[in-house]
DNA sequence: AGTGCGGCCTGTCCGC
DNA sequence: TGCGGACAGGCCGCAC
């Protein structure tokens, strides 16, 4: 489910209610994520207040004074604010009961998400230590993506969804940054000239902007905090939509597999 | 070092 | 209506 623009608006959405709120409860239903989730998390957050809730990459980060509690949400995870006595339903496998009555729940049906503690610095954590920059940030350009696929082989769109090169570009904005960058993705990244690179890193942060201010790309279950889905899905111009005419040449849409992941492009407008 | 893939899970959809 | 297989928004960990 979610690339960065769903957990950006995950943490948008669920940081006012946490923020300063204390523990009140910790319920785990189904360890059994893509790690167990520590049996001791709740003797260790009871009566502890949340500080911050940040994001790296596609993780979400709740600080405490004593630690950080690592989210991932896999391919099928997403986060609710209810209140606490709202009955769980299947594949709610986590609650973070808060002071106030409300509570944080996970539901990952495919379990592919993660629950993880760290006491140290996250950003010392082996699941965090070697992801490259966030895509939104100064240190992201044409000129850093140049810098690194000038040497690599690999097909671009593998290169662009390898988070140590950038966290957060996922199956569907791949294929969707390459489109408005008129890239190919299946061009060898040292074949892609430096001002090429300028275009697909404008693209990548374009089409990540754009679709974070649509609360982002709801296909079959992507919820947002409240339930609502994201908007984006009307914005895709390649994802999903094989077969279809290009909305800027009229030429038939294709789809290929890379890396074991479909992926839509025009083979008129991308080179 | 860089690259490619198997595997982890459940739900849904499609063809037979 | 049932069943098998393919596929789905991620990514670790391994073999080469």
């Amino acid at each position: 489910m979610p690339e960065l623009p769903e957990v950006e608006t995950t943490r948008r959405g669920i940081a006012p209610h946490l923020t300063d709120a204390r523990i009140n409860g910790v319920i785990i239903r189904e360890p059994r994520l893509r790690w167990p989730i520590p049996h001791e998390l709740p003797t260790l957050l009871k009566g502890r207040k949340i500080l911050s809730v940040s994001r790296r990459g596609k993780y979400l980060l709740i600080g405490f004074h004593h630690g950080t509690l690592l989210i991932h949400l896999g391919m099928s995870g997403s986060l609710r604010i209810l209140n606490a006595d709202t009955p769980p339903q299947k594949h709610d496998h986590f609650d973070l009961r808060l002071s106030g009555g409300q509570c944080l729940r996970l539901r990952d049906p495919r379990r592919f998400g993660a629950v993880v503690w760290t006491g140290e610095k996250p950003e010392q954590h082996p699941l965090l230590a070697s992801l490259g920059p966030e895509p939104l940030s100064e240190s992201f350009s044409g000129a850093y993506l140049h810098g690194l696929g000038k040497s690599r082989r690999t097909a671009i769109k593998n290169l662009i969804m390898d988070s140590r090169v950038v966290v957060g570009v996922g199956n569907i904005y791949a294929s969707e940054a390459l489109f408005r960058a008129g890239i190919h993705p299946m061009r060898a990244s040292y074949r892609i000239s430096a001002t090429r690179y300028e275009m697909l890193a404008s693209a990548i942060q374009s089409v990540l902007c754009a679709a974070i201010e649509q609360g982002g790309t709801t296909l079959r279950d992507f919820q947002r905090e409240d339930g609502n889905p994201g908007y984006f899905a009307q914005s895709l111009q390649v994802y999903g939509r094989s077969g279809e005419h290009c909305p800027q040449c009229g030429d038939t849409i294709r789809s290929l597999v890379i890396g074991q992941r479909n992926s839509f492009y025009c083979p008129q407008c991308q080179r």
